[in-house]
DNA sequence: AGCAAAATCGAT
DNA sequence: TCGATTTTGCTA
């Protein structure tokens, strides 16, 4: 069942059914009171329950299994490992319009006659309401009565029997038809035309839409749609209607695919130039000895023409191919490169496909169609059920994108991309510029094999990276806002040159901080521990954790002076200092602000590809492959804050970062330029960031996390507590990890509160967990989840929940 | 997860 | 004391 239950449930079914049905199947149950729900067939067996008889199943939604076997396999993996039930990774796996849920609809009895009076106010208006609708469904009597407990209701209707109730179940996938039209049988023949034109003289209309119809078909010798057809003649779908129901015209409907790829021919691939060619024979290689293979190949080396050589191999041995990229960097920019040279055989698969959509790539990766050879998609497409993989290729293999993190399962992409590689003994290459520490230590230690490409394409130059000490430029009031001099003279240079810049803040909105200068207020989020940040576009506070926005105003709201001041600078504040230097060119800003909805993403894109940009201020989207040929400075406007960050990844994180937006600059014939603001020059990873020093950086960062036991020389494991009642959460946590401690010791970390202790009024505590090497994963994820249970059978205690994060990284 | 029964809360 | 809200237990 899709839910967080350990359990699977034993239904009776006959034998007929027995013959027919599969692991991997849906079938419709009664779960519960009253509800029907849908199911997956793990087995068939013979074993009938012992203290319980069986329910007989409801129906078999399926004639074929739905999920194949290598899929359940990996499910049970999967929540083994992340420890979480199957039933989360079967609810993250299936698209929802696969998992059917009955709904309670009510209808009148007819039977019964019943006085107004009998009834109370609440009960009347469901009675009226019925009088005009046949049928209502909860939802309906929830906007009715504008409450949200309506079963009290229904139950008293049912008890004086006014009404009937009944349990429906819908399919909730509906494949996508398009109407065509023809002209009726009748009328093909010569003479019955010339009547039929005959008759229409008197419509002109008519007869034009009947004559632009012959000779669509005939240019085009297709089916006519009927949306072409209203088009191509210049009318309404009013008159093609008319002619419909006299029967001069015939409609009829056509299933087709809700994505579809209406591109070009194929192009062949391009040549490899001889640092690629190089690299490809040795992750070919590399394949021979290992099925995991690490490309460490610097920004904009090309590493995409190296993939689709792989994949044309692949392809030509009848292997489907799973092509995994962050959300973000799943730009039309890149589906179309790979559509360019694959055409029709690519299927992308991302989070802002609707469950239809979903559901049509899923039936076709399910039955290896030509048309999803290639599978194009973000963390959720290794769930997708593939017959016949023969390589994953990840793609920004170090993206922290690739790990779930909300709702169970908890789990990464990039990790059980390898798992399901190998069940189908396929394999899998990660690719990055910035490998992440934990693939480079497996490579260095031999588990995964190491490919380097360490030449850009076309032998560009890698930028050249200056620190610039914003310190000094402040003593020496060198600053112009948190512009530099420095700065503000390459973007002059470079905006003279009719070249693009992009500006790097990793923080939204205009200060994370406003703060009254008499006072020392500062206003707060009441939902959660955080000051609010300050958005002066729509003049807001807004909390970037839950969503909480209220108008900025004048005064303080505690001492009414006028004096408020605003501490830190994100993004808007950035855009508006560019705009104020350079009143002339435009300047644009992309963030989660400016991004929201389907296109939001992709018309700054265009924009910027189209030079209708002079200047992007951007958050670390900008850093997610994207690939712009005119951008020549990049400039970073203050590298300390996400060098300060409270995390052991922090040093990881920032030069990964700042390595992947300096990538952005001078992509094509001239050097770029990138430059980096902060207070402190000397820091071991800026030094590291300018003289491109991965090597120097990843050493370091190793002897650190040795030194600290952190992954990856340690594993860790998360617990974190949650309720709204600080004390709670407090008294729950120690008792947690006091517990893990008798049998842990020294490797349980905390109980800590997080940096933002409260998020959406509940309190958070976690408990980090380490495991030396040397001890077994599968025993002590054992013992948490002993504990654990001791834990939630504490009276006091179940109230509060856990949530347990494997990998927290 | 979702639902119903049981327990607790709270305003008259 | 009744009705409303929250907590607890269970699903085959």
């Amino acid at each position: 069942m899709p839910i967080p239950l350990e359990k699977s449930f034993t239904y009776a079914i006959t034998q007929a059914e027995a013959e027919f049905l599969n692991p991997g199947m849906r079938v419709s149950v009664p779960f519960g009171k009253s509800k029907i729900y849908t199911g997956l067939v793990e087995s068939i067996h013979q074993e009938a329950p012992l203290v319980y008889e069986a329910k007989q199943i409801h129906q078999i939604l399926d004639e074929t299994p739905l999920v194949t076997a290598i899929q359940l396999k990996h499910w049970q993996w999967i929540s083994k490992y992340y420890m979480c039930t199957v039933g989360e990774v079967m609810r993250a796996a299936l698209p929802s319009a696969f998992i059917l849920e009955s709904e309670t609809v009510i209808y009148k009895n007819a039977d019964v006659q019943i006085s107004d009076e009998d009834l109370k106010d609440d009960e009347f208006i469901v009675y009226e309401a019925l009088h005009h609708q046949s049928s209502l469904k909860i939802q309906d009597l929830m906007a009715i009565l504008d409450k949200k407990n309506v079963l009290p209701v229904i139950k008293r209707l049912l008890e004086k029997e006014v009404i009937n109730v009944q349990e429906e179940i819908y399919e909730k996938y509906k494949p996508k038809l398009v109407r065509y039209v023809k002209l009726a049988t009748i009328h093909t023949s010569e003479k019955a035309l010339q009547e039929l034109m005959d008759i229409l003289s008197r419509a002109p209309k008519q007869r034009d839409v009947v004559m632009t119809l012959f000779s669509v078909s005939a240019q085009t010798k297709k089916p006519v749609k009927v949306s072409d057809l209203i088009s191509e003649s210049d009318t309404s779908s009013a008159i093609v209607k008319t002619l419909i129901n006299k029967g001069v015209l015939e409609e009829y409907h056509i299933q087709t695919d809700r994505v579809q790829y209406e591109g070009e021919d194929n192009q062949a691939s391009k040549h490899l130039n001889e640092h690629q060619e190089k690299a490809l024979s040795e992750v070919v290689q590399s394949f021979e000895k290992q099925n995991i293979t690490l490309l460490y190949g610097v920004t904009s080396s090309g590493k995409t023409e190296l993939y689709v050589k792989l994949i044309e191999t692949q392809l030509s041995q009848g292997k489907q191919v799973l092509y995994l990229l962050p959300e973000i960097a799943l730009t039309t920019q890149l589906v179309e490169r790979l559509q360019n040279y694959f055409g029709e055989k690519v299927a992308v698969f991302h989070s802002k496909y609707s469950s239809h959509e979903r559901v049509e790539v899923w039936n076709k990766v399910l039955n290896n169609s030509p048309k999803a050879q290639i599978v194009l998609g973000a963390r959720s497409s290794v769930l997708l059920p593939f017959q016949n993989l023969g390589l994953v290729i990840v793609d920004e293999e170090h993206e922290s994108s690739y790990k779930q993190f909300d709702p169970a399962p908890r789990y990464h992409a990039r990790d059980i991309a390898v798992v399901l590689a190998s069940m189908f003994k396929a394999k899998t290459l990660l690719g990055s510029a910035t490998p992440s520490l934990e693939s480079y230590s497996n490579a260095q230690q031999g588990k995964y094999g190491l490919v380097e490409l360490k030449h850009r394409y076309n032998n560009v130059l890698m930028p050249d990276i200056e620190l610039i000490d914003i310190k000094d430029k402040h003593k020496r009031k060198r600053m112009t806002g948190h512009f530099s001099d420095r700065l503000i003279l390459e973007m002059q240079e470079t905006l003279k040159d009719g070249h693009q810049i992009i500006l790097f803040q990793n923080r939204r909105g205009f200060s994370p901080i406003v703060e009254c200068n008499t006072c020392g207020h500062s206003p707060q989020c009441p939902n959660c521990d955080v000051s609010l940040t300050f958005h002066q576009y729509k003049n807001q506070l807004r909390c970037h954790y839950c969503g909480y926005n209220s108008a900025m105003h004048k005064n303080c709201e505690a001492c009414r002076s006028v004096e408020i001041d605003s501490k830190g600078f994100g993004t808007e504040q950035v855009e508006q200092e560019a705009k104020l230097l350079f009143p002339d060119h435009n300047v644009a800003r992309m963030d989660l602000d400016t991004t929201r909805g389907k296109y939001g993403y992709e018309k700054i894109i265009t924009a910027l590809e189209q030079q209708e940009i002079d200047i992007l201020v951007g958050t670390q989207m900008l850093t997610k492959g994207l690939d712009f040929r005119n951008v020549k400075l990049v400039g970073i406007m203050n590298a300390d804050n996400m060098l300060n960050f409270p995390d052991f990844r922090a040093h990881e994180r920032s030069y990964q970062l700042m390595a992947q937006v300096s990538g952005r600059a001078g992509r094509t014939k001239e050097r770029g330029k990138v430059l980096i603001q902060t207070y402190n020059p000397f820091h071991r990873i800026l030094q590291q960031v300018s003289t491109n020093a991965f090597e120097q950086m990843f050493d370091e960062q190793m002897d650190d996390r040795h030194t600290f036991k952190y992954p990856p020389i340690y594993r860790m494991i998360k617990i974190t507590l949650k309720h709204k009642d600080y004390q709670k959460v407090n008294v729950g946590a120690e008792w947690y990890a006091k517990s893990l401690r008798t049998v842990f010791d020294k490797h349980v970390l905390g109980p800590e509160f997080p940096p933002v202790a409260r998020i959406r009024n509940q309190y958070l505590k976690h408990i980090l967990v380490k495991i030396p090497q040397k001890q077994s994963l599968l025993k002590t994820k054992e013992a948490i989840i002993k504990i654990n249970n001791s834990f939630l059978s504490v009276k006091d205690f179940r109230a509060v929940r856990v949530i347990l994060n494997v990998d927290n990284y």
